[in-house]
DNA sequence: GAGTGGTCTAGACCACAGA
DNA sequence: CTGTGGTCTAGACCACTCT
């Protein structure tokens, strides 16, 4: 006896799991249900119901009151992709990250961007746009909408201490998001910015954030196809 | 009583949501202990524990056993990337999904691809080509490698019935993926197979996929940049 | 030692599916 | 009607943190 120390849910869990990763279990196979778990492993149902219910919520299994527990059509991969804070990912790589502040100020909502941020066109929102750098070479170029009502102070912001991701979470609580991620090539403006070719392709990231009854803030940020790449994984 | 139909657990997790999206619980403030809530809302300990739990693999709040129960730092946010079969998904956009085999062979690995598919060096490996239209418009370049011992029957599907993804989630269940995004720009042969220019931006999605003992694929998915975009959403 | 979370049990009642 | 999952309880013991 020396590693059963692991949880039962969890060895559970594990034994499906295997089941499943080895091809017993083929998608829209049964899955023992709760009772037969609990009699199987000699655990209450309220910890063989664990076991299921968390799979359930990984995606491994599909559950249906009444029916019972299958294994899931394992049709689409979904993964956690983590959208961290510029600041806090350099630094997790031990590189120094470090900001340039292109431009801050107020400026009067077109109709398009009113319409994004939720306020009335002509109305004053916030402008910035900031090239960040790690270890001196840039690798984002942030082109950034604040609406004020969100954040009043956002102007106030020394953005080469504070990214303004950091400056909106602490004021601003997000209680929502969505993004879109794209391929592109940067407008001349942006290329110089970022020191790259016309030409170099470029990953843009439009990304809109919503605050309480408020939209807070739409932004792009535009990456260098040669310096950076999103990446994730996945484990069953 | 019209509304208390959400179960328990539920209501107290959206009662500690409420207060961290409006900011009066901030980042690292104490939620209320399992005990606390347990009276507050006259449930047992097992039921806030629960609430509690979930928000925690939510990543809404933290958990030190000993310490207690914060509100996390959401100096990132996290969202599910669903990356589903291709066909599938042009299918749910009420598209009509086709496909062009461009190749389908058996060839020797060279050392580099031997080793990210975790076969010897010159062993045989399946490769296939092909192109995906939407609606007649080319959308995807997927240029593949499979491991023969994964899944020795690929060669022999007929592709434009049954997408590669298809029959490999269907032979070779999925144990673990990784995937890499970025932004290139297309060789002049893929250029010329989505019928897109040669200074044309594209989003690349390298994926490698491990089922069981063995990786079952490596793959390499180029998407026109005009016409694709990855694209996410987040609720706290 | 007091307070916290981590786990587990042996019951319970309910809603729902399928024969 | 039987079997299934969905929820909940009132206890319990343990490991850990903090003072």
């Amino acid at each position: 006896m020396a590693k059963d120390e692991r949880p039962a849910y969890e060895q559970v869990k594990g034994w499906i799991r295997q089941h499943i990763a080895r091809g017993e279990w083929k998608p829209g196979d049964a899955v023992p249900s709760e009772a037969a778990l609990s009699e199987r492993f000699a655990i209450s149902r309220m910890t063989a119901n664990r076991a299921l219910r968390e799979l359930a919520t990984e995606g491994l299994v599909t559950r249906v009151q009444g029916s019972g527990t299958r294994v899931a059509e394992l049709h689409r991969i979904s993964s956690q992709l983590v959208i961290r804070d510029i600041h806090e990912e350099v630094a997790a790589r031990g590189h120094v990250h470090s900001t340039r502040v292109v431009k801050a100020a107020q400026e009067k909502a077109g109709a398009a961007l009113a319409d994004s941020l939720g306020v009335r066109k002509g109305a004053p929102v916030f402008h910035t746009v900031l090239v960040h750098l790690e270890n001196g070479v840039p690798i984002q170029y942030e082109d950034r909408y604040v609406n004020p009502q969100a954040a009043p102070g956002y102007l106030q912001t020394d953005f080469t201490q504070v990214s303004p991701t950091s400056h909106l979470l602490q004021h601003a609580p997000l209680t929502e998001a969505s993004y879109t991620i794209e391929a592109t090539l940067p407008t001349p403006e942006e290329a110089r910015a970022l020191d790259i070719g016309n030409g170099d392709p470029c990953l843009v990231m439009m990304r809109r954030t919503v605050s309480g009854a408020h939209v807070a803030s739409v932004a792009r940020q535009l990456y260098p196809g040669s310096r950076y790449s999103f990446s994730g994984q996945f484990q069953a």
